[in-house]
DNA sequence: TTGAAAGCGCTAACAA
DNA sequence: TTGTTAGCGCTTTCAA
């Protein structure tokens, strides 16, 4: 009736041990009962759960994720949760998980490459099945390789390090940014600008982000297209919101002030806004807005804004699907998803034609 | 020179085991070297460090765990991440936890007490050191109490179970309110309106938010005590921005519309500026707006919005600080903390006085 | 269908 | 300082 041998260390909290004596069936025949694995008659099913019922028994994942080599958990490696924008793309990766039985872990990098590299090395020591990053640098992406000859599962997100060999979710930056400014200069406009994100990482060297430098490539080519001049002045490089508010403030006070200004991201379109106001500028009448990124607040704002807007929560989604499929068939040939951006017309840009 | 003996079943990947013969030392001081923990000889480190190196190893913290019985791993059980406010709140709590060498799992639970209750399952068989808990009802925490009384640590922020023996972390909120709506009054309003939030559970029984009733109450205090009516019209229930523009939009087409509305949070006031601009009314000409939580968007409205702030990063931070506390003595005596709200004037409120 | 036994990769107590 | 050994709680052959 007793089968198995009682551990020398009685557990705190109840083991399969426990629950298998409670039951009194041996530890094997109780993992499969409580596991759902292997075969066990009716008669033993029913004694085992009443016993873990009985005993408030809860399997311990550590042990299982030990012998199983799975931990049924997922990393998330991106640069800020309290940024809406990711914060959606968490909200869609942690629910495609979840769907397929996956726990997230989430670590921000503060789009620094040491952080990423720190997160990186520990989401591999707990063994996570799978992992999604944005990475902060598409420079820096050695640990990414390191870890992909590792057989690790990866997935990019929303930026992708040129030349690594991973699935890949984004939209086409370029080709929203470049849209955008078609249609801007459609309606008359020359004079558009487009403050540029500058980070500096630890060394001091720039820390460019894909993602802004692609939407703002976008920008200068189809101004070149149009024979439009972006001087200087029309892309200054800043920093956060309040520093975007800065450069832009002093922008408009220039004699040649643009006509229209392109938010690069949410927090760019609102340190514009800001610089506006600063400037007692009416908008669209004296100065036309549009940015990237439809967040919530961009229908109360007089006017509602015209936006590019990309499906955070999709890329998020997409991402999880792309990296359950891959832990499934690591060596599946790899696929670049682009989801696709949408023009949202509203009343922040001024038909000068 | 080659001390234990080879494991059945190779590793895919190297364990110390690879590291240990590498170096020339047994699997303990290969542990010891690497865990830094027991004591070493210089020589032995550098040459099972190197080894380490040499095969790219990686501590598997899963096994660890097995054998110290702590995961290093906090889990967050919240309503929804791509919600500002709690995205900002995790933001705060994974930045606690990380400066004590802890990681987070995050679990959305959409106000839902069974996806709470089975969040809570899956983070107990993860085996979590600790838990942060934003209540989805204050009625039904019969699994909290479970998880308590099994030892788990627990910490509720945002709102919490009555009666419900954990650490807590939140704001004031029935003063915040009640503050607020005394300020709205001495400025000379006496018809003052704040819909309230209705959720329904899956089965159809309301599920009240504390946070949003103690405002609330707040509200019906501040108005009874200055002996002013609070009709049902006020106070229509409504779930998400859209039904509040809805039920607000109704609201201020009747003929005794009141003066000023109250957001009892973000999406809230969100719906009311909606409905304001729906019915084409001035603000704060023709009505007054204040709200609860002061996100990015609230200086881009025109007029800037009066809101109360609350400190959502500094909610996550303490909460971590607590857990962490909690962990290391679990019987300590529990506390709880309130935070200071901060009231935040800007100009969309009246004077009527 | 069931039980015995091995072992996942690590830490920790003990001995040398 | 170092090595031996015994597990942590589970899953998984292999026999019975």
């Amino acid at each position: 009736m007793l089968p198995d041998v009682q551990p020398s260390v009685p557990a705190q909290g109840s083991s399969i041990f426990d629950v298998a004596r409670e039951a009194g069936v041996s530890r094997a025949t109780a993992a499969r009962a409580l596991g759902g694995y292997g075969s066990v008659s009716e008669e033993a099913r029913r004694r085992v759960e009443a016993a873990a019922e009985r005993l408030g028994y809860s399997v311990n994942s550590v042990a299982r994720s030990m012998v199983t080599g799975q931990t049924m958990t997922l990393g998330a490696l991106i640069a800020d949760v309290s940024n809406p924008f990711f914060a959606r793309v968490i909200r869609g990766f942690t629910d495609g998980a979840r769907g397929a039985g996956y726990d997230v872990v989430l670590v921000n990098t503060d789009e620094t490459v040491d952080t990423e590299v720190h997160g990186l090395k520990l989401l591999t020591e707990k063994r996570v099945d799978g992992i999604l990053v944005a990475p902060a640098s598409e420079e820096a992406g050695e640990h990414l390789v390191t870890a992909l000859e590792r057989g690790q599962a990866l997935v990019q997100v929303d930026r992708f390090v040129p030349g690594l060999d991973t699935d890949v979710v984004v939209v086409d930056n370029y080709e929203a940014g470049y849209r955008a400014v078609q249609r801007v200069i459609a309606a008359g406009h020359t004079r558009i600008a487009a403050p540029i994100l500058r980070t500096k990482g630890p060394d001091g060297r720039a820390n460019l982000i894909s993602t802004m430098l692609e939407r703002h490539q976008g920008y200068r080519d189809a101004m070149a297209e149009a024979g439009l001049a972006v001087p200087g002045a029309y892309a200054p490089g800043a920093h956060g919101r309040a520093e975007v508010r800065a450069v832009t403030t002093e922008m408009l006070s220039r004699a040649d002030r643009p006509t229209a200004v392109f938010g690069l991201d949410d927090s760019f379109t609102l340190g514009i806004i800001d610089a506006v106001y600063a400037c007692d500028l009416e908008v669209p009448q004296q100065v036309s807005i549009f940015g990237f990124d439809d967040t919530e607040w961009t229908t109360v704002v007089r006017p509602p804004l015209s936006v590019i807007a990309q499906p955070a929560y999709d890329l998020g989604a997409c991402a999880a699907q792309a990296l359950l499929r891959r832990i499934q068939a690591p060596d599946a040939p790899r696929h670049t998803h682009v989801l696709p951006t949408t023009w949202v017309e509203r009343g922040s840009i001024r038909n000068l034609a």
